[in-house]
This record gives structure tokens, C-alpha cells and sequence, in this order.
RNA sequence: GGGCGUUUAGCUCAGCUGGUUUAGAGCAUCUGCCUUACAAGCAGAGGGUCUGCGGUUCGAAUCCGUAAACGCCCACCA
């Protein structure tokens, strides 16, 4: 064996192990069910480190849970990302010069199918050499045919229960992509803008203006009033008259209205119904046209107005609407219609997707209604049947259900589950779609007989993720049956365990997909959902591929191996935390998995031989089993709260600080010495234990060094079989504390004889003497390598060449021949007296403040007096070795 | 404009309902060691008064108030 961990071949061999013996797969049996889903990655995308971050947190819960004996089912699958999927396609058929808009629908999915099938599951693929223990039988795609039938099924029952409406209403438009968004997927961004002063002339008074302050002058070609507040003082002349709009020059309505803000601008505002959120409101109430004044790809559309008005601006016609703001700006000012110019810092939205400024828009959407939703979402989480972690995310979550708005869910896209409404082909050709009545609208999950059109939308991604949970458990084939699927999978695997996500899509997809479990099984979708942080760099800055400061992570677990890698990403990262990743945490997963290797070929390459065994061994082996189990029970604590970083932290302490530090130098056998067999078989089902402890976290090398144990048949593995205990039993006996207990001591004398070797530079070969008050256990002389004499032998401790330290109240000394330096000792022993005293002071304080005395309780004030007993007895030892060594 | 969170060693974080020998861990640092499992290692050491201020209490990193800094979420002042 090569004194260096390789894990590259190893983990290839394992990993095709599990597959070939079917590891991974789960069917319902009666066992406890663990079932986790996997946010599915978008179809065409690649791992980056967020996923390593949240399928790393994943396998660990899936695998810890597997070997306590549940049924581990974890499901994989991608989503068709119907915005970001879409884009990636059309940006491909522009490389081979073809348009979009050149294709049909059929064309077009034709390509998209084509990529998908390309690049589809690469992520899947990447996956498995990070180790996750995905049933990959069960590979779902939220466009496949089971999911895209409940897709289907579950928009034709929320229409029949009345929850999902077809309206023309303002949505968030995206310009590149040419679709509505949901309110989520704008993303607002602070900005740096002007505020442009206009002034509207008024009409029954010529020569003086109303000033109207915007931010948009290029909307102004949709202008149908100005709008006031009544109470305004300073506008009180502009009351029930009319202004023309600068260049445009069309004659609009003062109106009035409490929403304008007292204050604040000029107390004018321009109102542009088409265009803008609250003008729309405005003009619904005070009956107003709207006049929409931009194309889908947000150009100037004069089309809309009067022919008269738009002589005037023809020249605009067709404009992109920054470029119109410039040379509207420009005109205004030159036709001295522009007050003055301000700069301003607004916020505008940008499409979450495209990244491109929103542009409101008026538009025939569907939409779901959601109070219902937030009624039967909202109670669980509150009252914890479903546990968010970290809590704070509670009120996150109330917040946004408590001011929900309906969610647009339709997309002017191809590539995604297309709506189920069909429209009379001539009934739509006599009204168009937007005054197509609503009760001729045939919503079915099949097309129906006769002349029909089927609505040309495609769904949000999110109403098909929503289902996620329960989609991925439907039969194929299976029907929805009054309102609900019920199967035998369904109820033995949902409701999942544990949901790991980001908190950045809580409302697009969390919320939703508590929403729909409650409508569609009854039931919560999870019991637990556990949020990540974000990967950054060392900086803090995001990782991005902008930055370049993002690795690959194939090549991570290249240099590091899968357990490095996963070692390296779990380190930092509680719960909700982000993690600045750097690569020395690879390292330190690399290094460790290198110590567990050379445990592992020393306890192997020990010789064996039927020799008795020696008494620290025997001591050895009680208090290391008492040590694990102790360790064993705190880190099934550390799982049950989610605190995956500090359970996976205790391990290493564990491995690196009590088995291979402590534990292996007690048994090691003198130099070319054989162990007696005892020993050995016990170390060996220590290793066992202890490798079944780290599975969750680091699978190759567990798997590999427990396959090398002991004798393993064909398709055994550390995985099957439920191999830990929740509750570890007996942790606490009062044997294991003292043990345990017993052991501290003996560890802090032998660090103390280390520490004089140390400062007195002795080589480790020299052998030492300790005096001692008492009895040692013979492992203090074996590890510190020392003699121990009681303290009989007086006459040598008192001779001014020993060094001395304290363990409790007990005063060790290490007689030395030719090294000490006599004020150097004193000085040391002073600074301590002095540490000391401070602290009795301290201690002598509190006991003799009466009311402490009173009022604390008993065994408090108890433990005070212990303080100051053990305080005492220490100064006075440390004033016997000063006065010692000063004569 | 609301709401939430964070602020403890050089870095990343523990420290739950106030009292566990005058604050812990990992990493990094420093000093010795190529000691026959491991230099991707071993042994040892140094380093913080817990963001500031005020309060409650016999006692506060821990509770309350306040200020500041940073971060996140939500919101229709054009």
C-alpha cells in the first residue's frame, strides 16, 4: 500500500459497484421510508459548486439514513427550464443563422428536443462522480410524459375549481425574450437616472405649464391625463383644466386623485394607463384609454394613436426605447419644453432570465388565483409540522404569503408543457383572442372534436415543479381521480423527509410546492427544509463565470478526490450559512482522507501473534470504545438538528485526535513487536464502527478501507444494512464517564512531561523520569516516554534541576540533570502564581458577596467553594516549588 | 419605507433556556522534530475581554434598550 490515498481508480470502482449491486434503488418495502427529491437542475446545465454545496448536503442525509436502517430513496431528474432552455436554443440556431421567427412551433420544439437530447443529464452524469446515491432507475424530466400529463391534468382541475382565470392585465414584460413573467422573476436593481421636469402647457391658460416630472419621457406618446392630488395647495389652479403634452401635443384631462403623493415632486403626474402599474389603476378608475405605445420588443409602436397626433412624432416610430428617451430628452430641451433635469436613483426591475429591463405591460395572461393557496400553505409552517432550517426563514415566508399576488403563469414561449385551452377557430376569427368570452373557452386535457385552436402559451416552469414531489411518484399512465393521484408509491414515499434548496427560490418553488401538496395529497410535500448558503469566493464576491473565480468542480475532485472535494464544501457551511470556498478546504478534506488511509495501514500491516495482552491495551480499548460511543451519540444529536458541518467536524476530531493520536500510539506494539490478538480484532471493529461514522460524508474511502477490513462476500457494502443506532445506548454509564474522565488526566500529564521535553528541547529518544505523588497508569510512561517514580523518591523532585507542572491540584515534576534554567523556572512559576491568584480572587469575590451566597443556587455556590479548594491548593503548590528553587 | 439577520482569536465559525476552574474548535501562525502508519505528518506554543454605549442581575459573550457597521428579503412615490 502507497503511503499516499489515490482515490481516483477507487472511486471510479466503487461508485460502479453500487450501480451493478443496485444501491441505490429503493421499492417500498416495511421499512421506515426516507425519501428525498432533487432540486432538479435545469436539463442543459452543467455542475457548478452551488450544486456540489446542495447534492454533497443531500447524499449526506440520504446515506446517514440508509444506514440507520431506513429505506433511502433519492430521486433524480432535471427541469426543462423553459425561459433559460429556450434562450440557449435560439442563441444556437442564430450561430446557424436561423431565426426563431423563421420556424413553426413544431420546427422549433424539433431543435430544442435535439438539444435537449445533446446536452440533457450531463449534469446527472457529473453527479455521480461526486458520489450521490441517487435511485437512478427513478430519472425523472419535468417534460416527460408522466410529468407533463400532471402538468396537464392539474391546469384543467384548477380551472374547473375556479382557481385559475384567463385576464388582460399589466404584467412584467420581458423585451428580449417577449413573454410575461411572474412578479418573482424580476429582479430590481438600484439605478442611477434622471428625473426629467416637463412642461405641459396648459390649455385655458396659454404661456403657463404645468411641470410633470418623470422618469420615462419616452412614454409619453401614451399620456391621457395629468393627475393631482385635490388637496395639493400649490396645484389648486390647475383643477378641472386641460394641458397638452410637449411635442406630442395631444390635449389631455387634469384629473384628481389621493393617490398622488402630497410632496413630492412636482405633485404632477403624468399618467400613462399602458405603461405603468399605478396609471393603470389610475385609468381604470377615471375611465381612460390606453394607448400602447411600444412593441413587444419594447420599440416605439405609434400605431396605436391618432393619425393626427402622430404626424407630429412619426419620426419616432420604431425607436428602441432608450435610444427614444435620448432624443426626446434632446428635443425637449431644444423646444425649451424641459424644465430642468434631475439625477435621480430609482429602482428598476430587470428579467431575472434575460437580464434586461422590464417593461410593464398590458397583456392577456392566465393567472392563479392564490389566497386559497396561502390559506392552506401558511398554517403548517407556522406552527412547524414542516421545519424550516434556519428558522428565520419563517417569516420570510409569512411575509410573502400574507401579501401574495395572482401568479401569471403563462409564457409567450414554445419550449414548455403549452396551455390546455382551446379556442372555436371561427368563433376566435369573428372576436380575436382578447374578446373571445370567457365560457366558449374549452380548457380539456385533450384536444377537443371540431375546428379548434389551442391557445399558443406555454406554462411557467414552476406550475410543472411544483409538482415535483408528488409527480415523481405518479404511476406511468396513471390519471388524476378526483383531484388527487393515489398509488401505492405515493403512500409509502411521500411525504419526502428532507428538502435541500437555496433560499432564493422559497416563493418559486418552495412555497408553491408546499401549496400543491396540501391540494393534491392532503398532505405537506416535506417535513424538513434545510437552506443552503451561497458559495462565494474568499472574497465574498459570488461565483460567477464573469469573474472567472468559479473552479469546475470535475476538476476539484480530480486534484482532491469526491471525498476531498465534499470534505472541503461541508466544512464551513452550517446551515443557512454562506460559504467562502478556497481551496486549502479541499486540502484539508485531501490531508484527511490521507490520515484515515495511514490508520488504516498501520492497524493492517500489524503482525498478530497469541501473545497475552498487555494491561494498556486493555485500557486502551475500554476507554476508545467509551470515546466512540460518546462521539457516536453527539454526532446522531448534531443530524437531528441539521448541523451537518459540526457532526462532520466531530468525526475528524475523532479520527485524527482520539484514534490516531491517542488511541493507535497506546496499542502500538514496540518496534518490529507483534500485537496479541485481542487487541487487534478490537481495533478492527473499532475501524469498522468508525468508518460506518464517516460514510455519509466521505463514500469512497469508507466503502474501499471497509471492503479491506475483514473478509467481505460479493455485494456486501458499508451502505447496507442498518448500521448505526439513533440512540446509541449505555454512552453515559458511570463506568464510561470514568473511564473517559480518568483518561483526560492521564492525556494532560503526559502533555505536561511533552511540554518540558519541549521547552527544554530534550529528543524524543531521551528518556525522562517523572515524579509523582501517586500511582500512574503505565500508558503515561509509554507515551511520554518517561519513568515514573511515586514520590518516595522526595529527595530527587526537591533538587532545584526539575521542571514541574500542575494537572488538577497535583504537582508533577520531571527531574533533569543539566538543563534547567533556575530563573527562567521562576519566572514561569510566577506568571502562573499569578494567574492563579487572579482567579481565586475572582472565585474568594463571589463567596464573599452575601447576597451570591443567598441567591444562587446550591450547587453553584458548591461548585464555587470546589474552585476555590482546588485554587488554594495549587498556589500553595506552585509556593513550595518557588521557595524550593529560590534558596 | 418596512421587516429580518449578523457583529466572539489573522480567517471561518461554536458557545441552546445568564453561573461547568477568569471564553472554545478547525484553519492559519510560531518553535522543535524526516520518531520504524502518515512531512498531505508528529510534538509543543502564542493569540480574543466577546462592535460601542446604557440597563437588569449577586453574577452577562449570553437578557433588555440604544447606536454603528455589514448582509438579506419585501414595498406601486412617478
Amino acid at each position: 500500500m502507497e503511503s499516499k490515498y489515490n482515490p481516483t481508480d477507487i472511486e471510479a470502482r466503487w461508485y460502479q459497484y453500487w450501480l451493478d449491486n443496485k444501491l441505490f434503488h429503493s421499492e417500498p418495502d416495511g421499512r421506515e421510508p426516507f425519501t428525498v427529491v432533487i432540486p432538479p437542475p435545469n436539463v442543459t446545465g452543467v455542475l457548478h459548486m452551488g450544486h456540489v454545496l446542495n447534492e454533497t448536503i443531500q447524499d449526506i442525509l440520504v446515506r446517514r439514513a440508509r444506514l440507520e436502517g431506513k429505506n433511502a430513496c433519492w430521486v433524480p431528474g432535471t427541469d426543462h427550464a423553459s425561459i433559460a432552455t429556450e434562450a440557449k436554443v435560439i442563441k444556437r440556431l442564430k450561430e446557424q443563422g436561423i431565426n426563431k421567427s423563421d420556424l413553426t412551433r413544431e420546427e422549433f420544439l424539433k431543435h430544442a428536443w435535439d438539444w435537449t437530447d445533446e446536452h440533457g443529464g450531463i449534469i446527472l452524469k457529473q453527479l455521480r462522480k461526486l458520489g450521490c446515491s441517487c435511485d437512478w432507475d427513478r430519472t425523472a424530466f419535468t417534460m416527460d410524459e408522466t410529468r407533463s400529463r400532471a402538468v396537464i391534468s392539474v391546469f384543467c382541475d384548477l380551472y374547473r375549481k375556479g382557481l385559475i382565470y384567463r385576464g388582460l392585465r399589466m404584467v412584467n414584460w420581458d423585451p428580449e425574450r417577449q413573454t410575461a413573467l411572474s412578479d418573482e422573476e424580476v429582479i430590481y436593481h438600484d439605478e442611477h437616472s434622471k428625473f426629467y421636469y416637463l412642461k405641459y402647457e396648459v390649455v385655458e391658460e396659454p404661456g403657463k405649464y404645468a411641470i410633470v416630472a418623470t422618469t420615462r419621457p419616452e412614454t409619453i406618446f401614451g399620456d391621457v391625463a395629468v393627475c393631482i392630488n385635490p388637496k395639493e395647495e400649490k396645484n389648486q389652479w390647475l383643477r378641472g383644466k386641460h394641458v397638452r403634452i410637449p411635442i406630442v401635443g395631444r390635449e389631455i384631462p387634469i384629473i384628481e386623485d389621493r393617490y398622488v403623493e402630497i410632496g413630492f415632486g412636482t405633485g404632477c403626474l403624468k399618467v400613462t394607463p399602458a405603461h405603468d402599474v399605478n396609471d393603470y389603476m389610475l385609468g381604470q378608475q377615471h375611465n381612460l384609454v390606453a394607448y400602447d405605445i411600444f412593441t413587444p420588443d419594447a420599440h416605439i409602436n405609434l400605431d396605436t394613436i391618432e393619425p393626427e397626433i402622430r404626424k407630429n412624432v412619426e419620426k419616432y416610430h420604431g425607436m428602441d426605447r432608450f435610444d427614444c428617451r435620448r432624443l426626446m430628452a434632446d428635443d425637449l430641451q431644444a423646444a425649451g419644453l424641459m424644465d430642468h433635469v434631475e439625477d435621480y436613483d430609482n429602482k428598476v426591475g430587470y428579467s431575472e432570465r434575460t437580464n434586461v429591463p422590464i417593461e410593464p405591460r398590458l397583456s392577456l395572461q392566465w393567472f392563479i388565483r392564490m389566497k386559497h393557496f396561502a390559506d392552506i400553505a401558511l398554517p403548517p409552517v407556522m406552527n412547524d409540522e414542516i421545519v424550516f432550517y434556519p428558522t428565520k426563514y419563517k417569516n420570510t415566508y409569512r411575509n410573502w404569503l400574507e401579501n401574495i399576488k395572482d401568479w401569471c403563469i403563462s409564457r409567450q414561449l414554445w419550449w414548455g408543457h403549452r396551455i390546455p385551452a382551446y379556442y372555436d377557430a371561427d368563433l376566435l376569427a369573428q372576436t380575436g383572442l382578447e374578446n373571445y368570452p370567457d365560457d366558449k373557452i374549452i380548457v380539456a386535457e385533450t384536444k377537443p372534436e371540431g375546428n379548434y385552436v389551442q391557445d399558443e402559451g406555454a406554462l411557467d416552469t414552476w406550475f410543472s415543479s411544483w409538482l415535483w414531489p408528488i409527480s415523481l411518484f405518479i404511476e406511468k399512465g396513471q390519471q388524476m381521480q378526483n383531484s388527487t393521484w393515489q398509488n401505492k408509491e405515493l403512500s409509502y414515499y411521500y411525504p419526502t423527509a428532507d428538502l435541500v434548496t437555496r433560499p432564493d427560490i422559497i416563493f418559486f418553488w418552495v412555497a408553491r410546492m408546499i401549496m400543491a401538496g396540501y391540494e393534491y395529497q392532503g398532505k405537506m410535500p416535506f417535513k424538513h427544509v434545510y437552506f443552503t448558503g451561497i458559495v462565494r469566493d474568499k472574497l465574498g464576491r459570488k461565483m460567477s463565470k464573469s469573474l472567472g473565480n468559479s473552479p469546475d468542480p470535475l476538476d476539484l475532485i480530480e486534484r482532491y478526490g469526491a471525498d476531498g472535494v465534499r470534505m472541503g464544501i461541508l466544512l464551513s457551511a452550517p446551515a443557512g450559512n454562506d460559504i467562502l470556498y478556497d481551496d486549502s478546504l479541499c486540502e484539508q478534506g485531501r490531508n484527511f482522507c490521507n490520515k484515515i488511509w495511514n490508520c488504516f495501514r498501520m492497524v493492517k500491516g500489524l503482525e498478530i501473534a497469541d501473545i497475552p495482552q498487555p494491561q494498556t491495551s486493555a485500557y486502551a480499548i475500554r476507554w476508545f470504545d467509551a470515546k466512540l460511543s460518546e462521539t457516536a451519540s453527539e454526532i446522531a444529536d448534531l443530524f437531528g438538528k441539521y448541523r451537518l458541518s459540526e457532526a462532520l467536524m466531530a468525526i475528524y476530531k475523532l479520527y485524527t485526535d482520539e484514534f490516531s493520536g491517542w488511541y493507535l500510539e497506546m496499542i502500538k506494539p514496540a518496534y518490529q513487536q507483534p500485537i496479541d490478538r485481542a487487541t487487534y480484532e478490537a481495533t478492527l471493529a473499532f475501524f469498522d464502527r468508525l468508518l460506518v461514522l464517516l460514510h455519509p460524508f466521505m463514500p469512497f474511502i469508507t466503502e474501499e478501507l471497509w471492503q479491506n477490513l475483514y473478509e467481505r462476500h460479493a455485494g456486501e457494502s458499508i451502505m447496507v444494512g442498518e448500521r448505526v443506532k439513533v440512540k446509541e445506548e449505555s454512552s453515559s454509564t458511570v463506568e464510561s464517564s470514568e473511564v473517559l474522565a480518568g483518561t483526560e488526566i492521564i492525556k494532560q500529564i503526559i502533555a505536561g512531561v511533552r511540554n518540558v521535553r519541549a521547552s527544554k528541547n530534550i529528543p524524543q529518544k531521551e528518556r525522562l523520569t517523572l515524579i509523582s505523588p501517586a500511582e500512574l497508569n503505565p500508558l503515561v510512561g509509554k507515551l511520554a516516554n518517561c519513568e515514573v517514580k511515586v514520590e518516595s523518591q522526595q529527595s530527587e523532585a526537591e533538587s532545584s534541576n526539575a521542571a514541574k507542572f500542575i494537572v488538577g491540584t497535583t504537582e508533577y515534576a520531571v527531574p533533569l540533570d543539566a538543563f534547567i534554567n533556575v530563573d527562567e523556572e521562576i519566572k514561569k512559576l510566577e506568571a502562573d502564581l499569578q494567574h492563579q491568584q487572579g482567579f481565586l480572587r475572582g472565585v474568594q469575590a463571589k463567596l464573599s458577596n452575601e447576597r451570591f451566597v443567598q441567591n444562587a443556587k446550591p450547587e453553584i455556590v458548591e461548585l464555587e467553594r470546589k474552585k476555590e479548594h482546588d485554587a488554594l491548593a495549587r498556589i500553595e503548590a506552585i509556593e513550595e516549588s518557588l521557595n524550593k528553587l529560590k534558596k
